[in-house]
DNA sequence: GCCATGGCTAGTA
DNA sequence: GCCATGGCTAGTA
């Protein structure tokens, strides 16, 4: 018989469902991702669920970068990502999210 | 055993 | 720059 476990997985489902929450202009992380979900520890985890993003178009993973405001990865290329980033809002100061604290959602 | 991370320490300037 | 963390995948048996 199985006995509940409290450490569950995180499902691809509860991340995207979270990413579809940050509106353009906003931008969060990967480690506020994973403490939105309940595991603080799981940054890197979800960094390799959104690297499988099925649906890049309608998921904006794109509004997810490092916790030091750094841009993070992305499957087209850091720089797509920053390009798509700015369109909506966002501004660089060289590599790093200009005003980071300030464009960063919490949930 | 990899990795679209993150937090913390050592060691240089 | 090191290493813990957590989910995944390739590759062996």
């Amino acid at each position: 018989m199985k006995v509940k476990t409290s450490h569950t997985s995180i499902t691809d489902q509860d991340v995207y469902i979270l990413l579809s929450k940050i509106p353009p202009g906003k931008v969060s992380t990967y480690g506020d991702v994973a403490k939105a979900l309940g595991h603080p520890k799981a940054a890197r985890a979800i960094g390799r669920i959104i690297a499988n993003n099925p649906n890049p178009i309608s998921i904006p993973c794109h509004r997810v970068v490092k916790s030091n405001g750094e841009i993070g990865g992305f499957a087209y290329g850091e720089q797509s990502k920053r390009e798509i980033l700015e369109k909506e809002g966002i501004k660089f100061q060289n590599k790093i999210v200009e005003n980071f604290e300030e464009q960063r959602l919490s949930f």
